[in-house]
RNA sequence: CGCGGGGUAGAGCAGCUGGUAGCUCGUCGGGCUCAUAACCCGGAGGUCGUUGGUUCAAAUCCUUCCCCCGCAACCA
């Protein structure tokens, strides 16, 4: 165990969300685990005795369905994602102390306990769970999520009954809840966030919340009610307490690093870590966390990355292809921390030759270079310096300075920014001082010599602090750059502090000319590279991306190489024929009042009189619609929108935010069979 | 009146505790030749969504309206 000066240090301890292994990961999942990083590693480097989690949340209803559809049990369908999610966090150098899976014995155990002991005090009761149920659909709804007083699934009536359910008294909290987020105004960051919080749920009131679930079994066994699972959010949120050790026999780790500095999440479960978590944490009698900071969301085409919607970018063909330190230095670089930003492969490699190749690779390049071709590699130490050089001196010290506020506050792009300000800088010192001017008379006069020798040492003693400070980002780069320094043997030249330090190159150091740090992308043949393997992975996915009828083939590359959504799902002629199509017309059109999306058409199906509800009004108004021959689908099960009842749908295909409908390619009259 | 975010140069963004509008990429021109066709300097390009107001002074504060994007609702 630790000894008692490692108990001294301070600890830090951050989380990232456990991922619901329902897929593989993507980009998304890479962004919020790499910026954890890169905050656990910053801190390792300023001595912290750091503690930095993530893992998987593997129960629940959703896996047990897709476990069935493959033929698998859920286990062996999540252990499958796991083994895939641990492996590509290796490959991107993450640095994580620990990988808790909600299925690992002693979490199950630990929520056990910790349900057992809020049902013994009061805090989860058991209820009848008063709802309206759909026979045909299975499915509980609230009051509130009905339409219409009818199911919002299928649109039948409902009736009332009641389900054995056990509550969580999330209502007894909501006043400490409230006094707490409003006396630590750094608890929920940004605080755009932490204004939606109070002014959506927490004033307006909160509910008890169902913490168990009869309907599947996928999930914590209740020990004294074993029909019920424990539901996710008690399930997944105390991960964070249960990978410590909490509710196990040796809670040392728990002691020494609760409460957590830092719970990182997405934007999209804030609430879950700053309404649900603290009440549960109160009701367990242990101390709040410190933060819960809710980052954005990399968008693509414009739009929310998802699984279901196909768009995912695959974190590991990128790393293939550029090297992980490219890709953790895009994710950090390229959107402010907190707001959302796009993802888009012109942007990617835009920054990798701009920041990376052009502004550093290329800086350490010719740095060794001129070492080499004035020096024989070799640091001279009869140097002469100028104000430049002190002033770049000042800069790096202010540099460094800044680096640290900006990562104490998680603003890893201004950090960043902060660092290449050091880059542009010396890349500008070496035109201000032109060393092969002084070359030129260096052999003849002692002064230049002298004075070239001192440009050296200050191009040399930036890059080495340049090497530290890009440490959290990039994993692999110091390494190589020190490699080239000539001082790849003395960690202690690159220790944090060393930064702000100069004078630490040691005269007498002899460089070694290297490979290229971040070999210069050529634009056009990657980005038409990379749209290829995306095409190759729909395809191989079962997609349909062909590019023949116009299909767009280069522009928002996204590499998806990941659609294991649906596998092979094959289906045979018959399947096909039960759906029922035909051509219809649109007689009229309006819009839906109360929505945005909606359209209600009359359409006419030869002879046949339909109302279908259709969500296509961002793309058509009612008027172009009218005279439209589109396709429609007759034996759908009707259903009810928003109060109005549509019976059937018509065909529209989409990409991203784009929506066009489908339409006969000729003159047919209405009410045409499509088979 | 559901909640929130946003509309600033061709693109992407910063500035928003009020006082000559800035960064990156792109573009045009120049410099340099140590370097990964890289680096450095300069130019062009913006009535800071709209209306009205506060002020000596507003991108920055208040107000009107318009538009976009999330959440919610919903997309048969």
């Amino acid at each position: 165990m630790a000894e008692n000066k490692e108990n001294e240090r301070k600890t830090y301890y951050i989380t990232t969300p456990i991922y619901y292994p329902s897929g593989n990961m993507h980009i998304g999942h890479s962004y919020t685990t790499v910026a954890a990083d890169a905050e656990a590693r910053y801190r390792r480097l300023k001595g912290y005795d750091v503690m930095f989690l993530t893992g998987t949340d593997e129960h629940g209803q959703k896996i047990q369905r897709k476990a069935a559809e493959k033929g698998v049990t859920p286990k062996e369908y999540v252990d499958e994602i796991v083994a895939n999610t641990k492996e590509l966090w290796k490959l991107m150098n993450v640095s994580n102390d620990q990988f808790i899976r909600t299925t690992d014995d002693f979490h199950v155990k630990a929520v056990q306990k910790i349900f057992k002991k809020l049902y013994d005090q009061g805090d989860i009761y058991k209820s009848e769970y008063e709802g309206w149920y759909c026979t045909p659909c299975e499915s509980f709804w609230t009051e509130t999520q009905l339409v219409d007083g009818k199911c919002p699934d299928c649109g039948r009536p409902v009736e009332r009954t009641r389900e054995e359910s056990y509550f969580f008294r999330l209502s007894k909290y909501q006043q400490r809840l409230i006094d707490f987020i409003e006396s630590h105004p750094d608890f929920i960051q940004p605080v755009s966030r932490k204004n939606e919080m109070l002014n959506n749920f927490l004033r307006p009131g909160l509910e008890d919340l169902c913490v168990s679930r009869t309907s599947f079994d996928w999930g914590i066994p209740v020990t004294f009610d074993e029909k019920h699972v424990v539901y996710v959010w008690v399930d997944a949120l105390s991960n964070y307490i249960t990978a410590l050790g909490y509710g196990s026999d040796d809670d040392s780790r728990f002691k020494k690093y609760w409460p957590a500095q830092v719970h990182l999440v997405g934007k999209e479960i804030v609430r879950f870590h700053t309404i649900i978590w603290p009440a549960l944490l109160m009701a367990l009698d242990l101390p709040l966390p410190e933060q819960v900071y809710g980052h954005g969301w990399l968008l693509i085409d414009g739009g929310k990355m998802s699984k279901s919607k196909g768009n995912v970018v695959d974190p590991r063909i990128l790393c293939a292809k550029y090297g992980c330190d490219a890709i953790r230095y895009f994710l950090l670089r390229e959107v402010p921390f907190g707001s959302d930003g796009v993802f888009t492969n012109e942007a990617l490699i835009g920054r990798i030759n701009a920041d990376l190749a052009n502004d550093l690779g290329n800086l350490v390049s010719r740095t060794v270079s001129m070492q080499l071709k004035y020096f024989g590699g070799v640091q001279s130490a009869d140097k002469v310096f100028a104000d430049a050089d002190n002033e770049i001196r000042g800069l790096f010290k202010e540099i460094y300075d800044n680096v640290q506020v900006q990562m104490d506050a998680l603003q890893f792009p201004t950090a960043l920014v902060e660092i290449w300000r050091g880059v542009s800088r010396l890349n500008k010192f070496i035109d201000e001082t032109a060393p092969w001017v002084l070359a030129k008379t260096a052999d003849t006069v002692k002064a230049d010599k002298d004075r070239l020798a001192g440009v050296m040492y200050t191009l040399l003693e930036g890059i080495r602090a340049i090497s530290v400070l890009i440490e959290p980002f990039m994993p692999e780069t110091p390494a190589k750059i020190r490699e080239q320094l000539g001082i790849a043997e003395r960690p202690e030249l690159t220790a944090w502090e060393t930064a702000a330090q100069w004078g630490v190159y040691p005269d007498g150091t002899e460089v070694k000319k290297g490979e290229a740090l971040f070999p210069r992308i050529d634009p056009q043949k990657e980005l038409e590279e990379l749209e290829k393997i995306n095409a190759l992975a729909k395809e191989k996915a079962g997609g349909s991306d062909k590019a023949n009828c116009g299909t767009k083939t280069a522009e928002n590359g996204e590499a998806s190489a990941q659609q294991e959504e649906e596998g092979a799902n094959l289906i045979t002629i018959d399947d096909f024929a039960k759906v029922q199509m035909k051509v219809a017309c649109v007689e009229s059109a309006e819009r839906l009042e109360g929505s945005d999306k909606l359209l209600i058409l009359k359409l006419d199906a030869g002879g046949e009189k339909r109302q279908v509800v259709s969500g296509i009004a961002k793309q058509y108004s009612p008027e172009e619609m009218i005279g439209k021959k589109v396709i429609l689908i007759t034996n759908l099960q009707s259903a009810v929108l928003r109060g109005v009842t549509s019976e059937g749908m018509i065909l529209a295909a989409t990409k991203g935010k784009k929506l066009v409908l489908l339409t006969v390619d000729g003159d047919i009259p209405a009410g045409a069979k499509i088979s």
